[in-house]
DNA sequence: ATGAAAGCGCTAACAC
DNA sequence: GTGTTAGCGCTTTCAT
């Protein structure tokens, strides 16, 4: 089934078929209609590789992520295809697993693939990859890299601006011994957030304390065990901020599994707010990192300069705090023993 | 950049540039070897769509499922992913939002991408899709819903066995009065789930209480409103199953709220074991639903069927109860009061 | 073992 | 407004 029997069967040529279709030129209503039926009547789904290596646009958009089983990507995955979707694109997803050979294999499939523009959501870091896919003429979108040019656009998240409330707001309550449990230091992300408490700590006065500061890996397991570490010290902290809310809910298992409280006895502080933060017992105060935006922002942005022939800029999205039930007041004990 | 440019550096003909990408042909391993070096030194990816086209055969599956947001999909999306990269074929994810238009959209996507083999993941119901696709010759297999064909195969999954397991236990904590909260019955897997604990229940010996039956949407919402109404009951039901995690995960929203606890006052088990009921407050009881197996399954018959010409089967896929905290032995008090 | 050339299904000039 | 036809980049006979 192909476009030549659709344009027998309507008896018109196969020119006349694909305008129809596409819309590109003037048909009048009459074979229009007689097109439209026939497709109708013979089922016919035009070819898109055909398409694609004849027009030499493929309408679609690669995203690249870490892991589709990590929660603060599938709501980023589904805004950039709806956002997508309505721009008549299509998507295609890759994950790279965090490893560096999955990501070769993300960029050829790209490129195999003839996509219009790539997002690459990832936060390990690559900024060569910029060259392979401007190089060719494809727009691209990097996620806090800082690496923008003719046809490279970048996202910075104002991680900054949302540690500072969290801090403020845990400080307004009487904390000043706080934690935190950072991401692995091969992620930019982990890096920018980590930094940004240090300072965020410095500037509201209080004390930076590297004993207070450990090493997770964004994950639930990561942050149960930096927890229980945090825990065992002589003098313990009062708050702790995960450097996402992965992190934070495992840290809240540990406390509890310690016998201790939150708030009451440790408030704890996430960042992302993916939606179970919501369901977590208590619900997670977290720095909200607006997703579905960042999405949107992603594929404008190379929509924009794929179609528009506008050049790459520099995008910036603020963080919010979201105040929930895990921080409370500063508990005096900050020793171990029973709570309270 | 093309296979023709290669050819020339290479000086050999574009048939030969082929041969080597895809050893389709014996080539003497001097004139391979330099086709190999220029490929790399041209940076030559080939066009995919011109692949497909020229060979017919695209090396790519679909996936369909619901909603890449219910944490029930991403693992199942990435086991899919990684076993089809393990047998050299891709895979194009397609969302159908819950919504038949949606559905309509991911079908046609898959035709006109020409895929090699869809594998139906969602949980609507959509039998005549079977037609669409087999009448092209396209393998294609479904979960729950019964139809089998020449190339059409089916995953079942033993709801059945799981929440018999659950209610058994919960039996054995002495529980008779059990409320269950279903999915949207437009969902065959919620009916299959609701009719699997209607006949759970009765092979128990137990009753089978209409009005401690409630709709809920397959989320945390539906399942926090669901809980709530049971709350308000005269008699209210010392256990809840949830016709998923997320259901049971808002149940225990609900009880929260309401000042009372789980499992003291009131036990709570769900079905899928998402990764965060791990995480809940207290962990959750749930059925297993194992998506590794189901996605392994899913794609090794669309595999099997394509490839080797296998014709489609059913396959059945156990689930098995995980033990966590939010079962306990049941309350005396079922009627609304402070707890206990 | 290698090359020449005919498709694959569609789009886009270019005619009329 | 509609038809003709030359590509698009690759695969795959069919020769040699």
């Amino acid at each position: 089934m192909n476009i030549l029997q659709v344009a027998k069967q309507a008896r018109v040529s196969t020119a006349t078929v694909s305008r129809v279709i596409n819309g590109t030129a003037p048909v009048s209503e009459k074979t229009a209609e007689r097109v439209r039926q026939t497709i109708q009547r013979l089922n016919f789904y035009p070819n898109t590789h055909a398409r694609t290596l004849g027009s030499g646009k493929s309408r679609m958009y690669g995203l690249i992520i870490s892991d589709i089983t990590n929660p603060f990507f599938p709501e980023l995955v589904k805004n950039f295809e709806d956002i997508a979707v309505e721009h008549g694109q299509e998507v295609i997803v890759a994950n790279t697993n965090y490893q560096l050979k999955r990501m070769e294999m993300c960029v050829r499939r790209m490129l195999e693939r003839k996509v219009d523009g790539v997002a690459i959501m990832t936060s390990e870091m690559e900024p060569h990859l910029a060259d392979v896919f401007s190089h060719r003429g494809i727009p691209i979108v990097f996620l806090d890299t800082g690496a923008i040019g003719a046809r490279s656009s970048n996202i910075e998240v104002d991680y900054g601006g949302g540690i500072d409330l969290a801090i403020e707001h845990l400080a307004s309550l009487g904390h000043t011994r706080i934690a935190f449990i950072s991401g692995p230091m091969e992620l930019k992300s982990a890096q920018v957030r980590h930094h940004a408490f240090r300072s965020g700590m410095q500037r509201k006065g209080l004390p930076y304390v590297a004993e207070l500061v450990l090493t997770g890996d964004h994950r639930t397991e990561g942050g149960r065990a930096a927890m229980t570490k945090l825990l065992q010290m002589k003098r313990r902290p009062t708050a702790v901020l995960g450097s996402n809310d992965l992190t934070a809910i495992g840290a809240i298992g540990a406390i509890h599994q310690a016998g201790l409280r939150v708030p009451q006895d440790i408030s704890v502080v996430g960042c992302d707010d993916i939606e179970l933060s919501n369901f977590t017992q208590p619900p997670l105060t977290t720095i909200r990192i607006p997703r579905n935006e960042l999405a949107t922002r992603a594929f404008t942005a190379l929509f924009a300069v794929s179609q528009g022939g506008e050049t790459g800029r520099t995008y910036r999205i603020d963080a919010s705090l979201v105040l929930r039930e895990s921080t409370g007041v500063a508990s005096r004990k900050s020793t171990p023993g029973k709570a309270e």
